[in-house]
DNA sequence: GATTTATTATACCAATCGGTATAATTTTAA
DNA sequence: TTAAAATTATACCGATTGGTATAATAAATC
């Protein structure tokens, strides 16, 4: 790993949380020396500009939420617990995603889907996808070894379950009380329990 | 009404979806000029500076709903009625509200939950707050009348309601896919009927 | 219709914006 | 250890930012 490699990482963790917080727009090149008590002629050095950074910055936040995603779910051994895991997730992680600012593709969501920059929109679109192909090909697979109900709608339940998530995090940050997102969290639960598991 | 008040109107309702838009930080002065076609005399002689524009406008685009859920659930005759109104709403208005850069409260608590201004944070604070309360007070009313099962936790409930339509407006908004918000207004209506109403 | 008042346009301000050329400094490899 | 290469710091660029003082204009009052 070259010394450029390690300051390109040390950039993007360190602003990571700033672009998270404060959006692409409201954060500067000032903020971005700032947070990592580098120069522009550093951060210039390893991108080509402001964006490269934030979309960077945004695929690390990213990263951090799926690999915690994937981990509970390659844990689990029955499909039921497979789909519980998201929701515990969020009940473990939620306090330290708030510190970093929020769910990133809720954020990035907000800001991008009627102003630039259209390369972040895209890394939105392309997440929520494949989180919602991920959640149906789970309950599809649990509908092949009889532990799902056969006539659940797939496509449905996950886009409830990300909706759920996205709004329970929306409220639960904006009010200051976890409340709303664990309201939600049970309901998703109540949801796998009572009409998706046989 | 005087000159001053006619433009100071006017410089808000031209104003509101670019806020609604763009953001807070990502409007800047010459956007505000250019979606009124006046200059930034007009603009600083109606208000004291950007901030104040911001807020008239978030007003504004939050009026614009709340005038129109308070409409449809005031033409209800019974609770089920009243509860049934708010998703009708959403089903109806949705593609109006996506054009004008969709729902002010998500835009704005994205925007403001963890960077300025927090007069617009307590705004988006006020609102949720008054939302969740309305749902409350109506599932209780139809709780002493008894059309709404005594069981019933009003609050998780109107939880619910506020997150899924939250959520379901961010994914749909950024898929540029009305099923998610669909998804979402039938589940409240599901609710509504089956865990709800006597 | 004249005059005062209220309102908008113009011209300008310092500060900050994203970005770059180049010099100084580290790394790296010989 | 030294020379070449890669990396970071400094100083600067034009453009744009939010905001203001003042001049021009339109509106309201007499």
């Amino acid at each position: 790993m070259s010394k450029a490699e390690r300051t390109r990482q040390f950039i993007i963790e360190q602003t990571a949380p700033v672009f998270n917080k404060q959006g692409y727009a409201g954060t500067s090149l000032n903020d971005l020396t700032a947070a990592t008590g580098l120069t522009k002629g550093a951060i210039y050095g390893n991108f080509e500009n402001k964006e490269e950074v934030a979309l960077a910055a945004f695929d690390y936040n990213l990263g951090l939420v799926n690999e915690g995603l994937r981990a509970g779910t390659l844990n689990g051994s029955t499909v039921r617990e497979q789909l519980l895991a998201t929701p515990r997730f969020y009940r473990q992680r939620y306090p330290l995603m708030k510190q970093h600012g929020g769910c990133p593709i809720l954020n990035a969501a907000v800001e991008c889907d009627d102003a630039p920059p259209a390369a972040l929109l895209q890394r939105v679109q392309d997440s929520l996808a494949r989180w919602h192909r991920n959640i149906v090909h789970l309950i599809e697979k649990g509908q092949q070894t009889g532990e799902i109900k056969p006539a659940a709608d797939a496509s449905r339940y996950a886009s409830l379950f990300i909706t759920l998530i996205e709004g329970g995090i929306l409220v639960s940050k904006t009010t200051g009380s976890p409340t709303a997102l664990l309201t939600s969290l049970d309901h998703i639960e109540h949801l796998i329990e009572t009409e998706l598991v046989v």
